[in-house]
RNA sequence: GCGGGUGUAGCUCAGUUGGUUAGAGCGCAAGAUUGUGGCUCUUGAGGCCGUCGGUUCGAUCCCGAUCACUCGCCCCA
């Protein structure tokens, strides 16, 4: 059986018509904001993603697709589009142009179990915002969120979820709290709990788990120890965010996963998708920039799974926008040659034009039925004589002779 | 990476308590219709019953492995 690699998918149909649309509909809003394309290579050196994702991370532990190529050079399949972005700026000297408001879409790579709305090769549109750093930006990029979800009518079903993770200080002193308070707890947490202790403590906090929940309720408070500037900051991107009427709940048990997130985390979430139900997500990350070797400039992005969105759209029953297709059908083979020609001249007068290919005259109206063409144009060999074609308008029940050298002023006035 | 479920035609699914040529509906193709689609009727094509191995005189069916999909965990988009 020829079966495509694990976790990767062919697109086509109903399913290549809406990721367009997704991507489209993305980079028009997008557009509005100002943002400029980018697109980086679908890999780059491994430490790009290493170094600055976290080797703690998931990601880089256990997801990453890296290989060593012909040279030596361990190479990996991006995971994720934020740190590629950041590296183009470095090595293509953009650093001299900030504020740069960039906009990409692509393919990723993780080596995960795939599931519903999670694939070995995925597609992602992602935005990052680059230089500034006020909470004007933070609910900017939130705002191109939203109103991307909202372009594609999906934005009732998604709930956003905010939290702030702090800056450095902040995130210490609590990232300290925390776990002092849960090692009183260590023996009674989950096994996957102990483990996050030691990588990662603050995911303990969404833990699913009942046991680690409870113990949760009584820990300190992430607010409690955010520092003034911290809080003042986050205060602001709310403040922005209820006057721009989007919708969202203060999260603070929302943690992201890649180490380079400070202050903003922000995310999407829907309940039907299972357990996948992020579906745009994104933070700040000011110290990515200068680690990986370029000035101090921070940044804020996010990135949104273009198979999950293509997932709510189909569940919403997306209507297929019929084009203004015509069928030209030949009555038997005989004309086809006239037919082909035809054909050729009024898609030249910029008309959607198809072909009925087969089989009696019956069978090619059929296709032409079929093919949701707005009309058919009959060729035989009357019309040929007489320089006409009936033209049959297949929804109405409607049928006329339109002399040939008519026929693309004839559609082109009855279209507009 | 861990645990559960499922794999029969392009799609949705029957079925065989293990026994010659494995079924239906939809879809596809041809015809009924020598120039008129959607409806109807007739006919046809299309399956190594996911793959490999084991048990058996004989396996699509039982057993094992493997691969894929799927649900949950982990994690994320």
């Amino acid at each position: 059986m020829l079966q495509p690699v694990r976790g990767t998918k062919d697109l086509f149909g109903i399913e290549a018509v809406l990721y367009r649309k997704v991507v489209d509909t993305a980079y028009a809003v997008a557009l509005r904001y100002n943002f400029q394309e980018i697109q980086t290579p679908i890999f780059e050196f491994s430490q790009v993603f290493q170094r600055t994702l976290g080797e703690t991370s998931d990601v880089v532990s256990k997801e990453m697709y890296t290989f060593e190529d012909r040279g030596g050079e361990s190479l990996t399949l991006r995971p994720e589009g934020t740190a590629p972005v950041v590296r183009a700026i470095i090595s293509n000297g953009l650093t001299q142009s900030l504020p740069l408001k960039l906009f990409y879409s692509g393919a990723m790579f993780r080596y995960e179990r795939p599931q519903k709305g999670r694939q070995r090769q995925f597609h992602q549109i992602g935005a990052e915002l680059i230089g500034p750093k006020t909470p004007l930006a933070d609910a900017e990029m939130i705002a191109l969120g939203y109103e991307v979800l909202k372009a594609l009518n999906l934005h009732s079903e998604v709930i956003l979820n905010l939290n702030t993770l702090g800056d450095a200080e902040s995130r210490t002193a609590y990232r300290t709290a925390l776990v002092d308070f849960l090692q009183q707890y260590k023996n009674d947490l989950s096994s996957d709990s102990k483990d996050r202790l030691e990588r990662n403590p603050l995911r303990i906090l969404d833990s699913k788990d009942e046991t680690d929940q409870k113990i949760i309720q009584s820990a300190p408070l992430f607010q409690d120890y955010l520092n003034d500037e911290s809080k003042a900051y986050f205060n602001q991107v709310q403040r922005y965010l209820t006057d721009l009427n989007i919708p969202y709940i203060h999260n603070q048990k929302l943690v992201r996963g890649l180490d380079y997130y400070c202050h903003t985390a922000f995310e999407f979430v829907t309940t039907s998708l299972g357990a996948q139900g992020t579906v745009l997500a994104g933070g700040r990350y000011d110290g990515l920039m200068k680690q990986m070797g370029g000035p101090d400039a921070s940044g804020i992005g996010w990135g949104s799974g273009i198979e999950r969105l293509c997932l709510l759209l189909q569940e919403q029953a997306t209507v297929v926008t019929a084009s203004n297709l015509i069928t030209i059908v030949p009555t038997s083979d005989a004309e086809e040659p006239f037919a082909f020609h035809l054909a050729q001249t009024l898609r030249a007068a910029g008309l959607y034009i198809d072909i009925g290919y087969s089989g009696n005259m019956s069978k090619r109206l059929k296709k032409a039925s079929k093919n949701n063409s707005i009309a058919a144009i009959i060729i035989g060999a009357d019309e040929i004589a007489s320089n006409t074609a009936q033209v049959k308008f297949l929804n109405e029940s409607r049928q006329e002779t339109v002399p040939l050298s008519q026929l693309a002023d004839f559609f082109n006035t009855y279209l507009s």
